[in-house]
DNA sequence: CTCTAATTTGAGTATTCGCTCCAAGTTTTT
DNA sequence: AAAAACTTGGAGCGAATACTCAAATTAGAG
């Protein structure tokens, strides 16, 4: 849409305000008038940049999803143990998306199919990933028992972090060692999977 | 409020129509004159028996709550497996109050401090019974590993019941008989935790 | 420099929301 | 029979929402 350097620019201030608004007042606080006012923009300049106030949202989210990507390359090389590192790391980090991120999931408010599906192969990315590496530490697990394996420890992770936004004050990050260290003792000791 | 039959009937009715609506069009289409026209009723009736509109939707969220806790007596006799279907059939039969539940602690649209302090407790609950079962299954287990085992069980769960969400064709159920396979291996195997 | 098209403005619109108030009538309890 | 609770029907408030549009301004390609 944008092809001037005005309008670039004017897009840019619009993404920034929506994800910072995102961040402090979540979902819900973050209206047209918000964003426009925290842009320095007319609601008229909004809808020449964008189609829709999802559509800056989308956007935001997105981003966000495409740059925590662990290991973007897809190496080949990572433990399990670092991608529940950066499993981590990315809803400590990015709490605001994190929360937007189940949000979305579970609130159906801007969940319309294109966001559902592109979350879905987003964590189905990362269950291959989870599953090669559990593979790579275990090569006797078949591919099918790897998938489920991953399946099963991403969602413990993300119901920890759900956990953790019932309760700020939960120990994510002392859960999450402990998956680790059982993580460590399991290959250690072979055999049982996960 | 109410002290007459009608008035008790009515609000039967109004929260009759609220849950119906939760199940049907989510939190976000359980708008006043929908609950009100589903339940006959007009907004002054509606007004004169609740004091606002997330008063009626909190009783929904909190009855369900309540009717599903498994072993209200705390018997104290379930096994971990049994806690674990438990919750699976919670989460299959009550789909659309998991939803909400999820919904309501990821939102903050109707969490007001009193809700989720509510879902957190019922949470700690859960927590409990999982970890006494646990250490019924295996004595030499501390309260604090089991109460931490517990969690990371819970975390897995509702992880799973988020994938679901997610995506309504997941196999949860499958996972779920996967999580009981794994409880029993562990179990004859002895040792490990969880 | 000019002309076109992109951009911005500022003042809207239309709708929905939860909620209030009231007067009049009905039902239930005391 | 009196009092209290309840329902109706409607009008309407104030705030918020996403979004629109004609006109003015500005940027940039030629």
């Amino acid at each position: 849409m944008a092809r001037y350097q005005a309008g670039i620019r004017t897009q840019a201030r619009i993404i920034d305000a929506t994800r910072q608004l995102l961040g402090e007042v979540g979902l819900e606080g973050t209206t047209l008038k918000a964003i426009c006012d925290r842009a320095g923009v007319r609601a008229g300049s909004f809808y020449n940049l964008f189609a829709s106030k999802d559509e800056a949202i989308m956007r935001v989210i997105t981003d966000a999803i495409g740059t925590v990507d662990p290991d973007p390359e897809g190496a080949g090389t990572d433990t399990v143990g670092d991608l529940v590192k950066a499993y981590a790391r990315f809803i400590t980090g990015q709490s605001t998306v994190a929360r937007i991120y189940l949000q979305s999931v579970v609130g159906g408010s801007i969940a319309d199919d294109a966001l559902a599906k592109r979350f879905l192969r987003h964590h189905e990315r990362r269950v291959r990933r989870f599953a090669e590496a559990m593979r790579r530490g275990d090569p006797s697990l078949s591919p099918e028992a790897a998938a489920q394996d991953a399946e099963l420890l991403l969602a413990a992770l993300n119901g920890l972090a759900f956990r953790w936004v019932l309760q700020p004050s939960f120990d994510f990050t002392g859960h999450i060692r402990r998956i680790l260290a059982m993580d460590e003792r399991l290959r250690s000791a072979g055999e049982l999977s996960l």
